[in-house]
DNA sequence: ACCGGAGTTGGCAACCGTTGCCAACAAGGC
DNA sequence: GCCTTGTTGGCAACGGTTGCCAACTCCGGT
């Protein structure tokens, strides 16, 4: 599927880092980084909370992970299977969550700006809900 | 133009909680706890942040004023001319806003939610850039 | 006006997620 | 194996927010 992360220069790949990308690899939904703490530690695998908060960070910086903010100010965190642009429909029980598209919520974006004069134009778009899982349960 | 607050009983007129509300009025943008605090203060009106925090709390719940959280998750507040439902145009510099609505933001959240049997479904739509006026200065 | 009970206040401590700090550590090129 | 340099992790600090609680004040009843 994907090629073995490629180590970059200036890049080490330590036990920490592997542990991290793998966990996030293996969870659906997001995620605080504390959960993703303990979760690593109920695993064996001890990372400090420091270095997970620093690899997410990092990974988020890059793209490579969704961050975005719980009702609290919490953020949580996501390994999304897709890299383009996307929202996500989240549930607000159990953290799983489901990409979306919304092409004409971009092109409604965009117009808004553009008649206000704002520029520099970003936007932040969740669904919350509860999943049918949940809602069984 | 709107008839003087009714006194509900279990709740006092006291000069704290008139001059939060008095505030809110007259600013216009989303403005963080701490720093309609500050502009209290400022007038002299002297509320305690304790004060403040409470006010602005029960005022968000009955849906007086809307609270979004800025990037870095701090909750910031503001009272809107409108009462329905709408979504905010926010100058990540200066904090002034605009309501706009998006029947078609709606109907997607909405459509989207269904399709993937999530239930109690609500959203947050956010646009955030750069008003004219602070790109010129 | 007076009183009394109940809502309100505000300063401080505690809380919680997050970040800075820095000495000890370890990956990996040589 | 060595050395350079990125990395780690515990702890302290930070900033926004909330809990606590004794003092206070609004206001209906008298
Ligand atoms: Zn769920
Ligand atoms: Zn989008
Ligand atoms: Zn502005
Ligand atoms: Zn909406």
């Amino acid at each position: 599927m994907s090629e073995p992360t490629r180590s970059l220069p200036g890049v080490r790949t330590t036990r920490q880092r592997i542990a991290v990308a793998e966990l996030l690899e293996r969870v659906d939904g997001f995620r605080s980084a504390q959960d993703l703490h303990d979760l690593l530690r109920h695993d064996g695998a001890s990372v400090g909370l420091t270095t997970v908060y620093r690899h997410l960070q990092a990974l988020a910086e890059s793209g490579q992970v969704d961050v975005l903010r719980t009702g609290d100010g919490e953020a949580v965190y996501r390994r999304c299977p897709t890299e383009t642009h996307h929202h996500h429909l989240v549930c607000r029980d159990c953290g799983r969550s489901v990409e979306v598209e919304g092409p004409e919520v971009e092109a409604w974006a965009t117009a808004v700006a553009r008649t206000h004069g704002f520029t520099d134009v970003t936007h932040t778009v969740e669904v919350f809900g509860r999943c049918s899982a949940c809602a069984a349960g």
